[in-house]
DNA sequence: GATGAATGAGCGTTCATTCAT
DNA sequence: TATGAATGAACGCTCATTCAT
C-alpha cells in the first residue's frame, strides 16, 4: 500500500516532530515524538521507516508549509517593491507565528540527516516564488543573481530578523522594517 | 607543579572538536574528539570539565579565529566600500579555507548548548569590526541599523554564499562577487 | 498490549540484585545484575527507571520477604515468651537460609540510596509484628519501649547473631540459644 | 622507611577519609579525601598504597578512637551495673559527638573492603573492655556468653540507639535511658 | 617526598529499531 | 495495524592509580 492507514496520525507525528526538533534539535527522541503525537513508540515506524526518513519528510513538510504561507494573498497587480514587501512580511509573520516550526527548520537546515535531494526539493518551492517576480527581473528593478540565490537570501535574512525578534520581542515592528530595508537593498538594483 | 596543562593538547582537542562538530554536529562524541586529538578519553575532561564547556569554548575560539582573519590587513585609508569589500573577501576566504570550522560554527550557532553568555561574547568581536566602519555610518554611506544587525547580516550572507560555493566549488569567484553586490546593497544607503 | 511486563523478569532482576548487592554492596553494577538476571542491560531500566529505584524496591521486597517468613506459623495461643522465641527462631532461620538477602539488607540499611520513605514503609512491617505482642506489653511481661525500638532490637540482635553464625557455622545452635537469652533479656521485664 | 614523613598529613588523610566515608560511604573518592585533607591526589598514595589499605587503616583507627573514648574515666570501684552504665553512656556520647566517625564505622562494618584480619583486630579492643568486667562474670551478675558477643552486643545496641537519636535528636536522654535498660537486660542475669 | 596531569576501564542511562502479541 | 517490551551499542563522565616533573 502506498500510504498507511491514518493521514491524521501521520500529521500528528509530523506536528509532534516539528515541536520536538524545534526545541530539542534533531536529537529529539522518537519516543518523545511518538508520545507527544499520542501514539505508541512502534507506531511511528509504521509511518516512517527510520528516524532519518521522518526528519527528511518533516523538512519537506515544513518548507511546503512556509512556502504556502508566504505566497498567500500575493498581490499580483501591485508594484514589484510592494510585492516583495508582501513576501517579506508574510515570511516574518509565519516565523513569528510558528516559532517551533521555524526553529525546527533551522535545526534541519544544518543537520546532515537531511539529504541533498531533500534540500533541492525544498529550494524548488522558493523558485516558484522567485518566478512570481520575473517581471521584476526583466524590468531591471531586481538585480540578476545566480539561480536560487534570491530564495536563499530571503530565507537567511528572514531567519536573521526572526532571531532578533526572538531575543527582543518588544520591538518586532522596528526589526521587521529595518529588515525589509536590508532585504530590499540586497535584492534590488540601486 | 607536577606537569603543567599542555596548551598544545588543549588546542588539539579544540581542533579535533571543530572537525568533529563540523561534520557530525554537536552530537559528535567526546570519545571521537579525544581519539582524533590523540589523547585518552578521560584526558579531555581534564581540559574541559563537561562537553558543554568544550562546546562553548570551541564557539568562542572559532569566533575569535574568524574575527582575527577578517580584520587582518584591514585597509584603514581606503574608501568605505573598499573596506567593506575587504571584510567581505576576508570572510569568504576564511570560510573557504576553513570549511570544517565554518560548519562547526553553524552547528554551534543553532545549538542550545551554546549559552547566551557565549553568544554575547561572540557578538562583541563583530562589534569591534562594526566600529571600524563608524566613519561609514557617520557619512551616511552605510544605512543605520539596530545594534548587532550589521554583524549578523555579514555573518548570514557570508554563510549563505559559502554554502553555494560548497555545493558548486567551481564558481567561487562569481559567487563571491554576486554575494558582495547583495551584501553591499544590504548595508549601504542606495 | 504488545507484550505485558513480565513478573518473572521483574523477580529475576530483584533476585539477581539481592545476590549482587549482598556480595558487592550497593555499588554492584546494573550490568552485572542484568546479566545475572538473564536479560539485556537496557531491559533492567524498563522495569526500574533508575538504579536507585531498583535499590529501594529491593529493600522493600526484602523486608516483606523477611517479615512473611518471621510471621509464618506464629503460635497465637502460646505464652508470650514462647511466641517471642518463635519470632526469634524464624528470624535466625530466615537469615541462615537466605544469607545473600540478609547481607543485601544490611548493605541497603546503611546506604543513603534508600530513602526515608522506604525505611518508614519497611519499619511498618515490623510494627505489625510488634502488635502481635500487644498482650505481652499489657501484661507487663515485655518492657515498654519507644515506638519501633522493639523491631529495631530484633533486627539488630538477629543480625549480630547471624554474623557470628556466618563466621563460625558449626555452632549455629549455641549462637541461636545464647542470642535468644540476650534478646529475651533485652525486651522483657526482669 | 617504616613510616613516611609527616604524621600530620597521615592524620589529616584519615580525618578527611572518616568524614567522607561517613557521608558518602566507601565509594567516597580518593580525590575528595585528598582535597579535604589539604594534599594533592597523588600524595594520598604515598601514605596509603591503595584505597583499600586506607579503608582498613581507617577502620582500625576509628575502632581505637572509639575504644579509648569508651574506656576513659572508667570507675573501677563502682558496682558492676554502674560500670556498665558508664560504658554505655560513654558509647552513646562518643557516637553523639562524632556522628561522622560513627557513620563511617557503620559503612566500613558492612563493606567487603575491610578484611577479616582488620575485623579481628577491631574486636580485640572490645575484648579489653570485656575483661574490665571479669568480676561481673565471675560474680554471676553478667550472663556468660560466647566470646566477643558482649562487645558485639554493645556495639550493635549502641548503634541502634544512636540511629534513633539521629532521627529524633530532641529525645536523646530518653533514648539513652531506654537503651540502657535494653542493654542491661541483654547482658545481665535476671 | 610531593604534585597533579594522564589514563582507560567501568559506570548508569538513553535510544532507534525489532518483533511477539 | 498498533502496540510497547526488549535490545545492546553508544554516550558523557568518574575514578584509582601511575609517573613525569
Amino acid at each position: 500500500m502506498a500510504r498507511p492507514l491514518s493521514e491524521e496520525k501521520r500529521n500528528a507525528i509530523l506536528a509532534a516532530a516539528a515541536e520536538a526538533v524545534g526545541s530539542l534539535g534533531v536529537s529529539a527522541s522518537t519516543a518523545k515524538i511518538a508520545k507527544d503525537a499520542g501514539i505508541a513508540e512502534g507506531t511511528l515506524f509504521v509511518y516512517f521507516p527510520t528516524k532519518d526518513d521522518l526528519l527528511n519528510e518533516l523538512y519537506l513538510a515544513l518548507k511546503a508549509d512556509m512556502k504556502a504561507a508566504i505566497a498567500a494573498g500575493y498581490p499580483t497587480e501591485a508594484s514589484v517593491k510592494e510585492r516583495c514587501e508582501h513576501l517579506w512580511n508574510q515570511s516574518i509573520d509565519w516565523g513569528a507565528k510558528n516559532p517551533a516550526k521555524r526553529r525546527a527548520l533551522r535545526q534541519l537546515g544544518v543537520s546532515d540527516k537531511v539529504t541533498e535531494a531533500s534540500r533541492k526539493a525544498g529550494m524548488a518551492a522558493f523558485r516558484d516564488i522567485q518566478s512570481m517576480l520575473d517581471e521584476g527581473f526583466q524590468s531591471g528593478i531586481l538585480r540578476q543573481q545566480p539561480k536560487d540565490m534570491l530564495g536563499a537570501t530571503t530565507d537567511v535574512l528572514t531567519d536573521m530578523v526572526l532571531e532578533f525578534i526572538h531575543r527582543d520581542p518588544g520591538n518586532i515592528e522596528s526589526y521587521r522594517r529595518a529588515g525589509f530595508e536590508t532585504y530590499w537593498g540586497a535584492i534590488s538594483n540601486k
